[in-house]
RNA sequence: GGUAACGUGGCGGAAUGGUUACGCAGAGGAUUGCAAAUCCUUGUAUCCCGGUUCGAUUCCGGGCGUUACCUCCA
């Protein structure tokens, strides 16, 4: 469609008409997982968020011209720290997780990205990067260590509006005697024993964090891109060193072009974290809630807000998808979703909007008029809702039931003999025993028919 | 201490310099043996104090409150 996307851009603090570098050539680099334990809800959040914004970028530029690269960070301190703990080697924590990953991905309905690069695949790459640093004079070698060198780059903080001196009268930065100033930060560090290391310049040892996502955007989408998302406690210092040892290496004016970033999932209001220890993992939703409750629910708000996790939010996606699964249908050719209902998507994602627009396509759709119905079922499927057909989403409902389906047809019989003898109480009991379970009894037209609540 | 974000009806949650968000819950009705589900109708709101303005919930300033970042974090 020919309106323009709008974006709120973390860098300068305001929502911003989107304008790629190239049309044709539209690049999304988000931030992926370190996979050191398993990813919990506050992880899904950007998962489904910038694959929501993938999918209205593909939809303004056309599939091919968008490509969308998120990152496994498969080497990081945390991950040798865990792997330790958990008494597995590194591989096979970073393997399984990872998969695990994908697992819930999937499970989240959202789409493959482009490139999925691992750090471990790039570390030549970074360590051609830290050589240009130094070379650049943005960078030095102490103790096999290697810095960058926060105050040789004037523009530091400005992502994050933070000017380097505060910083550092917080003294709540790593202190080293290996480095000039306290707000200097790693880019190289030797492995002792048995850590994972690879050859470089200044001995074997591993990169610092922020790398990889520097030279893996470079590597895919080159020195200066358009969009840089990932969740808001990445600002600082992640996304501005990133910042920095790209513009500093590649000798640039910028390196993404916005900056989008998602705010927390909550519980009780506070951050969902694994510091915090409320996390709840989204594996632990699978037998219980099909993927798409967890989808809507995790757009229920707009990304850039606080969002908080409960079960009354759950009931109510659940509730709601099971009445739009009323006005299903399967549809086997091309609808076009009319471009005022996209419109609250291309305006910053806003999600809020959009789903308000699919309340009122279902109003229309529940009609009865097929067309209306194809519309509502393909403006659902845009944002990856109503992705699976009535029979999977009543079939998911199922595997969690409690009784075979010849006892309640048995009991309903109980029950509909009770009603002929005008022994409502009877009636009344089974019924009442049988929602105990999560059947559903509805009369309807003279016949009985059940569902799972 | 520094830097930000937020404060909308019972709850969740958009938008907006003057006009209906939307959903859930509640109320009334249709239907039903009674329900459920579904359908129809419907009430309720912009933290406080100033300023700008014909007019502010919206813009500006101050206050109060909540949260986050400044250390690993999506």
């Amino acid at each position: 469609m020919n309106k323009d996307i709008f974006l709120l851009n973390s860098l300068g603090g305001k929502k911003e008409k989107f304008n790629p570098i190239d049309k044709k050539k539209v690049g999304m680099y988000v931030c992926g997982p370190t996979v050191y334990d398993d990813p919990h809800i506050g992880n899904a959040r950007p998962l489904v968020v910038f694959d929501l914004l993938f999918k209205v970028l593909k939809c303004k530029y056309g599939n091919k011209s968008v490509t969308y690269v998120r990152n496994i960070t498969d080497i990081d301190d945390k991950i040798i720290q865990s792997s330790k703990k958990k008494n597995i080697s590194i591989t096979e924590l970073t393997t399984s997780v990872t998969t695990k990953f994908h697992n819930d991905c999937n499970y989240l309905n959202c789409e493959v990205p482009t490139y999925e690069p691992k750090a471990t695949d790039n570390i030549e790459l970074m360590v051609k990067m830290i050589k240009e640093l130094i070379k650049n004079e943005f960078a030095y070698e102490n103790e096999k260590h290697v810095y960058f060198k926060v105050k040789k780059y004037e523009d530091y903080g400005k992502l994050s509006n933070k000017n380097i001196d505060d910083l550092i009268a917080g003294s709540r930065v790593e202190l080293s005697d290996n480095k000039e100033n306290p707000g200097d930060f790693v880019l190289w560090k030797p492995s002792i024993d048995d850590e994972p290391s690879w050859d470089s310049p200044w001995g074997r040892g591993r990169p610092g964090w922020h790398l990889e996502c520097s030279v893996m955007s470079k590597k895919y989408l080159g020195n200066t891109f358009d969009i840089h998302g990932g969740g808001r406690d990445l600002i600082f210092p992640h996304h501005e060193n990133e910042i920095a040892q790209s513009v500093c290496a590649n000798r640039t004016q910028s390196f993404a072009n916005y900056w989008v970033h998602n705010g927390f999932i909550t519980m009780s209001k506070e951050k969902m974290a694994k510091s915090q220890g409320n996390i709840l993992k989204i594996s632990d939703f699978k037998k219980k809630y099909n993927g798409q409750i967890l989808r809507l629910a995790l757009i229920s708000a707009h990304y850039s807000q606080p969002l908080d996790w409960n079960d009354k939010l759950m009931d109510e996606c659940q509730k709601t998808l099971n009445k739009w699964y009323g006005c299903y249908v399967k549809v086997n050719k091309k609808v076009l979703i009319d471009d005022e209902d996209l419109k609250p998507l291309y305006d910053d994602l806003n999600t809020p909007g959009y789903i308000a627009v699919l309340h009122k396509l279902y109003d229309k759709a529940k009609g009865g008029r097929q067309e209306d119905k194809e519309i509502f079922t393909t403006a659902c499927k845009f944002i990856g809702l109503l992705d699976q057909t009535k029979e999977e989403w009543n079939s998911f409902k199922e595997q969690n039931l409690k009784l075979s389906e010849s006892e309640i047809l048995k009991k309903i019989n109980e029950r509909n003999e009770a009603r002929n003898k005008k022994n409502y109480e009877l009636a009344d009991k089974i019924r009442n025993d049988l929602l105990d379970k999560g059947i559903l009894i509805e009369d309807k037209d003279g016949k009985t028919t059940w569902k799972i609540k």
